[in-house]
DNA sequence: CTGTTAGCGCTTTCAA
DNA sequence: TTGAAAGCGCTAACAG
């Protein structure tokens, strides 16, 4: 290339990063850039990484996200972000193997990424980080005491909003549906620290709302969902809930289930509302199911961006970051009549 | 690390790439392992690969396939086998955007990387093949003319399987819900071709098995599955089917719904089988939902061994590779009564 | 059997 | 304003 267009490779390392703050003629200039265009020329990234000490990547590290429902919109939102800032990411998938973690970062390290993100399923609070020399942002879990970067879905303002939600419409005896500690979530699972806090937050706001809210935490399926309406829509009417608050949209499921076999007609006898927004899982329901949505586009582009901003060394402001999630009014919640 | 050892690099390397072939002394190669050792010394990386020019990675790009439900499982299986060989994936999603193929193609080429996966969300048969002089395997979809590798499921054998099923447990009269061109499919979905695959296999093998089979093509999702079995399912029960084998499991969940909606009982009355196992989608049904399960993870599997294979120059015999899918017996379907 | 040497393709210091 | 030269850390001919 350096011969081709008669220059030596000073030039035209310089010309190409632009670098020449006035150093290249821009005669010359002009003709290493016409050189580069006509022979289709692209420096060399391997040798460019040796060289600068920096591979312009991103290494992500999964407890089993990439084969969760969710994990691939965070895992592409993430790969979106790295692609418009020239990055790539290089992803370790953990597949439920609890050991693997320090063996996965080992790799990534050797491979020079720039930066890592470490992303569970489940939205976990991590008892120890990941150890790591390199900038580490934590993708849908936090860490306990340190102030590290990280980036989580804001269960409790969700709790709050799906609530308010009802409430807005006139319900003033709810319940939440689903929860608890299910003994069949794989051990990944069992980390997840969004059933408490969306209890906690659903009831206090309701307490604060003045409405009554009643808890039935049978698990986080479909059919623990059927169990939870069933047991809680199931009584005389002047007692039955007209607002229910599924934990899941898979729960929100079984509560329309439940509510079809006593002949409960949604939204007109129960308002449903779920949370997650998973798949198309809510598009699909009859009717198509209110939920809140969980902000995962945002979440795993947010972690990238952090990512690179953390490579790049530049100051990052908000170290923790709990992303809203955006409630989705659909057709499964109403008015009480 | 060679002066700590006070050897040459060449023995260093000789050595930790296992490649002395009784050139090296072993008193030499003792004191080199474990200076090594001592040290935690691990060859780099950036500077093995700018040598050797191969960088022990595979390149990804997928058309949306990071953010479908089962896009994750195809690529943390790739990964799985990937990681298994010492290499990694890189991934580029090309989130919806029908251009960016030949843009991420390019990027994985200046990567270095050693093959590429081109995988896709639906089942797509390419009328042109990803241009690269890489060795390419498609994953999820396969090439008309070429003898190109790919991998994909036998939706043949899997819609055979399932009228077989139906058939073997006495069903005399069946139909099969769903499928069909679908208007508000993504852009990608729409070159998905399992559909007329799956009738076209199920219809053929009725035909075989002297089983009356009807068909009611009347899109991909639940509310799609609702409507269809509504339609097969409410006529005098003398001319109504007894087994229902719905195109996705979606669908079958809707034909679920219809079937509880009529008050027939599943699988008393009429039985269900699916198609796909998506997620923990048909374990989570009431009754749990027996289904044809696609091999998305051994997809993934092979896709990555057939890249590695192709880099490695090793020759390859099947090319193409049509992947069974499972029958997962579950309680939907049962003898007709 | 072992070590010297010459690059892989680039960036960057330093001298011209 | 430009170019020569020295590596980044490794591998593989080729001598010794």
């Amino acid at each position: 290339m350096a011969a081709e267009a008669g220059v030596s490779p000073t030039a035209v390392s310089f010309v190409l990063n632009g670098r020449d703050g006035g150093n290249i003629a821009p005669e010359t200039k002009k003709r290493i850039l016409e050189t580069a265009e006509r022979l289709g020329y692209e420096p060399h990234h391997v040798a460019r990484s040796l060289r600068s000490q920096t591979t312009r990547s991103i290494g992500m590290v999964t407890d089993e996200v990439a084969s969760s429902p969710f994990g691939g919109r965070m895992l592409a939102a993430a790969a979106e972000r790295a692609e418009s800032a020239g990055h790539i990411m290089l992803v370790m998938d953990l597949h439920s193997r609890f050991d693997g973690e320090a063996a996965a970062i080992h790799e990534l390290e050797r491979r020079q990424v720039d930066s890592l993100i470490y992303a569970t399923m489940g939205f976990r609070l991590l008892t120890a980080k990941p150890a790591t020399q390199l900038p580490l942002v934590l993708l849908n879990c936090t860490a306990q005491q340190d102030d590290e970067l990280s980036v989580f879905p804001d269960d409790v303002a969700g709790a709050q909003g799906a609530l308010n939600h009802l409430a807005d419409l006139g319900h003033r005896r709810v319940a939440m549906l689903g929860g608890g500690w299910d003994p069949l979530a794989s051990p990944m699972e069992q980390g997840n620290i969004s059933g408490p806090i969306r209890r906690d937050a659903f009831v206090a706001a309701a307490k604060e709302r003045g409405v009554e809210a009643g808890v039935s935490e049978l698990g986080w399926r479909i059919n623990d969902g059927y169990r939870a309406a069933m047991s809680v829509l199931d009584v005389p009417s002047e007692r039955r809930p007209t607002g229910l608050f599924a934990i899941t949209d898979r729960v929100a499921m079984g509560a329309m289930l439940a509510a079809a076999r006593l002949g409960l007609d949604v939204p007109g006898d129960v308002s449903i509302i779920g949370f997650d927004d998973e798949d198309w899982f809510a598009d699909c329901t009859v009717p198509p199911l209110t939920t809140m949505a969980l902000p995962h586009l945002r979440m795993g582009d947010e972690a990238a961006a952090m990512a690179l901003d953390a490579a790049a060394g530049r100051t990052i402001t908000e170290r923790r970051r709990a992303l809203p999630c955006e409630l989705l009014v659909r057709e499964s919640t109403a008015p009480p009549r």
